[in-house]
DNA sequence: CGTCACATTGATGCCTCTCAAAGCTTGTGG
DNA sequence: CCACAAGCTTTGAGAGGCATCAATGTGACG
């Protein structure tokens, strides 16, 4: 959120260096606090047992995370490092604090987990589609802008995962609907057509 | 939340009657504000072009809905009576400024903006679940008490849609489960073993 | 007692996963 | 500057599982 900045100043209790693939902490955790991204990227996770592994959510720097364990005894995700990564942490106590006593933080909290929200439930809508094809659409919309320019976040292969897909399954789409007309792929950019 | 007493008598703006079926708002409409379900039932969900429908949330009489649309100029999803209910408006500016006066509220608005969104992300989980075996297995622990009780909100037909199976790939997974012995039906029970 | 919706089982086909292999790109070290 | 390694990209073949279409049983309710 914005106010982070104002946020780590007020609440933060130091920083946290993690290790390409450290976890800053695992489902069913005491719940420690939320945390800001500094630097890096972290990935918000719920593991099966049979070893199936879902991602909830990618951090950027600057964004804050793991908001839901303020009001939960426990996480209810594993969080990882994708590479080396600096998190401010955020003790819950002082966190709630804030949000009992300044009604503009608590305000411009209530909207980030509303985004959050929102996001999810695209993410949730997105997965819903069953054909291969409309499903890769369907993201690449999500991912353009007004001209139709696709920007790609990391490599084809990351987004195969975060749409629900192998990426076997997923180039084969790809390459389908470029066949049929619907996306022109120049190199590693890629444009929505009509 | 537990304050929509208290909301419904600073905020409220009247109630509005919806017939069965009949749509509160749709996606795409100028964002009116949130509402609380009196009674019925109402159901949230986003239509794809080719007639996919995927259900958001469903709605119980008490709880409020539509929050992230007080931060939003429109609505992402469509909202549809199941059947015949009764909703409480609360219109966007009152409750934005209760939000930014009311430090209070606004914990509480963000407390059930997270639990939402926990709750849309195990759902995101479920249906992540490749096997329909699995899957079902899954909702049903979601579903049970500690004595493995299960409880059902309504038909199992309704179950198989919120879980993202037809109904007959749902009933094939609960009959192979029983015959595994790893639930047990008697009428419309099911009861999860071990 | 008839209707309607839920519940259940059968047969078939398509689509995605899986395993496999080969090109291609990028970066690193000699 | 080249050679090699590692990971991304791409295509092939096969199998399994869920959707789909179809039909029957079952229960609730007027």
């Amino acid at each position: 959120m914005q106010d982070s900045r104002w946020l780590k100043e007020r609440a933060g209790k130091g920083t946290r260096r993690l290790a390409s693939g450290e976890a800053l902490f695992c489902r069913g955790d005491a719940s420690f606090g939320m945390f800001i991204l500094e630097a890096g990227r972290v990935r918000l996770r719920r593991c099966g047992r049979d070893g199936s592994e879902v991602t909830m959510q990618t951090v950027a720097p600057g964004e804050s995370f793991a908001e839901p364990s303020l009001f939960s005894p426990v996480y209810h995700c594993d969080c990882v490092a994708v590479r080396e990564s600096v998190v401010t942490v955020l003790p819950k106590t002082r966190v709630l604090g804030f949000l009992g006593n300044d009604s503009a933080f608590a305000a411009a909290f209530a909207l980030r987990m509303a985004r959050q929200l929102q996001h999810a439930r695209t993410r949730f809508e997105l997965r819903g589609i069953r054909s291969a094809d409309e499903r890769v659409l369907g993201a690449l919309l999500l991912l353009s802008d007004e001209r139709g320019e696709v920007a790609l976040p990391g490599t084809l292969k990351d987004l195969a995962v975060e749409i629900g897909l192998t990426h076997e399954a997923f180039y084969r789409a790809l390459a389908r609907i470029e066949r049929a007309g619907r996306i022109r792929r120049t190199g590693r950019r890629i444009a929505l057509l009509a």
